[in-house]
DNA sequence: TGCTCAAAGGGCAATCTTGCACAATGGGAA
DNA sequence: TTCCCATTGTGCAAGATTGCCCTTTGAGCA
C-alpha cells in the first residue's frame, strides 16, 4: 500500500499543524475566550482565509493540535504502514493488538496535552464536541487497523465492536474520572507516560476480564 | 510613500532567502561544484520547479544569499522609508550621504559574506558575473535612494554620477586589492565591521579629496 | 565519433495560500 | 429597542508552489 507523501502534502500538514499549535497555545496562555481567529492566523503566519480551511472554528484548532502535527499525525493506512511486521506476535488477541497500537499511537505529549484539554472544557464546554471528535477520529483510525490485522482471524464486525470499545473506556478520561482510578497529580512526562499506561492496563484489565 | 508587505510577498521573500541560504551553506560546506541544485531544493524544502522561478542557477542564489534575506532585503523605496528624518544631516555632502547610507546598508554579516564569496570565486570565477551583479544592485539601490534625496538639491544625474562611482569604488574590495589598504585576517565580526568602514572611510577619503 | 545519463530548463495544469469583497452573526452602547 | 462594530464565514480571482513531463545540455565513456 503506497502512500504518496510528497513536499505539496507535507506542507498542507505542516501549516493545518502550525495553526493548531498557535491556536493551542494561545488558549493556554489567555484561555479560550481570550484570543480570536485572528490572533491565531497572525502567529502562525498565515491568513484567516487558510484558517478557513482547515478548521471550522478555533476549538476544533485548538483540539486538534493534539493529532494535527507532525509524526502523530497520519492517516490510518500509514499507521498500519509504519507498524514494524513484529510488532504484533500472531499469539496476541484482538485486545492484546488493540492495547498495544494504543501505547504506540498515544505519545505522552498527546496525553499531557489532552488532559489539558479536558481541564480547559469544564470551564469552555464549546471545546467537548471537538474531544469528542477527536476520540472519535481514534475510534475509526483502530477499526481500520483492526480490520486490516483481522484478515483471516475473526470477522471484521468484531474489529468495529472492539473499537467502539476502546472509545467507549476513554470515556471516563474525559469525564475526568481516571482520578478514582489512579494517583492524582503526576510530575514529569515520564510520569505522564505511565499514567497512560496505567490507565490503558486498567481499562483493558476490566475488558479483558469480562468486566 | 506606502509600501505594501503583504503576507504574500513576505513568504515569497522567505522562499528566496530559504533557498539562498542553503545554497550559501552548501557552498561552504562543498564548495560550488560539490553540489547542484536539487541539494538546494532538498535543504530548504523546496521543489526545483521554485527554485527555478527566484534563481537561474546555483551561483546566483548562492551570490544572492548575500542580500536576499529577511531585513536586509528591501526595495530602495523601503530602504529609504526607513531612513529616520534626521539620520542625514542638511549640512551633509552627497558624498558624505552615500557614505552613511552605506554604513548602514552593509552589515557586518553581509560584508563577512561578500568577502567570502570573492575567495570562492578565486576557485569558480563563474561565481564572479553573479557578485557584480550584486553590486549592480546596491549600485541602483544607491541611485534610487540619492535622487530621492536630492530633489532641489543637486541635479538626479549628479546622483547617477556619484552611485556610479560608489560601483567603482567597490570593485578593488573584489579584486582583493582591499588588502593593500587595510592589515589582513581579521577575526571578530566586530573587526569586520569595522574592517569595512576602514574600507570605506579609505575609499570615500579618496573620492571627498578627489584623488 | 556516437552513446549514456545526470543535471538543468521550462511548459503546463493542479493545488494551496492569499487578498479582497461582502454577508451574517452577535454582543454592547446609545 | 436600534445602531454600531468586532468577529466570523465564504465566494472568487490572483499569486505561489508543486508534480509531471519533455527537451536540452554537457560531461564521461565505449
Amino acid at each position: 500500500m503506497m502512500i504518496k507523501q510528497n513536499l505539496r502534502d507535507l506542507k498542507k500538514e505542516a501549516t493545518a499543524h502550525a495553526l493548531a499549535d498557535a491556536a493551542y497555545e494561545l488558549a493556554l496562555e489567555r484561555g479560550l475566550d481570550g484570543f480570536v481567529v485572528d490572533d491565531i492566523t497572525q502567529r502562525a503566519g498565515y491568513s484567516r482565509r487558510t484558517f478557513a480551511n482547515h478548521f471550522s472554528c478555533k476549538e476544533e484548532a485548538v483540539v486538534m493540535s493534539t493529532v494535527t502535527f507532525k509524526e502523530n499525525h497520519k492517516a490510518p493506512e500509514q499507521l498500519l504502514a509504519a507498524l514494524p511486521p513484529d510488532a504484533i506476535p500472531p499469539e496476541a488477541t484482538p485486545l492484546d493488538t488493540l492495547q498495544h497500537l494504543l501505547k504506540m499511537r498515544i505519545t505522552a505529549e498527546m496525553f499531557r496535552k489532552l488532559r489539558t484539554l479536558v481541564t480547559m472544557s469544564k470551564e469552555s464546554p464549546t471545546l467537548e464536541p471537538y474531544i469528542l471528535i477527536l476520540l472519535r477520529k481514534l475510534q475509526f483510525e483502530a477499526q481500520t487497523i483492526l480490520s486490516e490485522l483481522s484478515r483471516g482471524r475473526y470477522p471484521e464486525s468484531y474489529a468495529h465492536l472492539l473499537a467502539g470499545a476502546m472509545y467507549g473506556v476513554m470515556l471516563p478520561l474525559i469525564d475526568g474520572s481516571l482520578s478514582v482510578l489512579l494517583p492524582d497529580e503526576p510530575a514529569a512526562e515520564a510520569t505522564d507516560a505511565m499514567t497512560f499506561e496505567q490507565y490503558l492496563d486498567t481499562a483493558f484489565g476490566y475488558l479483558r476480564q469480562g468486566f
